[in-house]
DNA sequence: TAAATAGTTCAAAAACTTTTGAACTATTTA
DNA sequence: TAAATAGTTCAAAAGTTTTTGAACTATTTA
């Protein structure tokens, strides 16, 4: 069945769809530990996830604007978006 | 395939699964404008949900601790839990 | 006491998400 | 130029979550 009951919260649910998951955090993690951008192949090899699996998790983040992306040449850079994490989460409760 | 990222972050995941659902978000949007404890039965009548899949989400809800809940005879009274948001969503990013 | 009401539980079905491996593109290195 | 490396895409398989209806318990109302 699909879901009626709100079409406006969308950017807000696919955020707290990206946070709802282990490996998705544990990159999230990874990257709050780094100063500069890493690329994917870096992570995901620091905490044990294939490449395909990494790619696929990687894009749900970057949808979810929890990261951005920087494709340079063969490698693709990631680093959090601090913005998203304060715009949906930090004031949630009062946004309700 | 099982998860073995990491296993602190438990009630942390509960949070943001919880969080991750449409009907969920309606719930909790609902009591947000409840001074008092309402029924099940009464909110899940005003979002159109079955009485089973009411059941369902409460509970995983309460779960997370996102609401609490007290069984006063036939009836159960829900109503959020603020602490948990503050704990778990506030500061999440300086947390990470 | 019988019928109605509030909610739970269970198992099956439906829907959705994640992992996997193979095949692919593009870039770099030997 | 060939081989290696970084990442993506695809379809199938595996896993998880949500919905459904029927059967149930407990309380209330007639």
């Amino acid at each position: 069945m699909k879901k009626t009951i709100d079409v406006t919260d969308d950017q807000q649910i696919q955020v707290f769809k990206a946070l709802a998951d282990p490996v998705r955090l544990a990159v999230l993690k990874y990257l709050k530990h780094c100063e500069e951008p890493v690329s994917c192949g870096v992570v995901g090899k620091a905490l044990g996830i294939s490449k395909t699996s990494g790619s696929y998790h990687f894009k749900l983040l970057e949808a979810a604007g929890l990261i951005t992306a920087e494709k340079i040449a063969r490698e693709k850079y990631v680093q959090l978006q601090p913005a998203t994490f304060e715009r949906y989460l930090t004031n949630f409760y009062d946004q309700l």
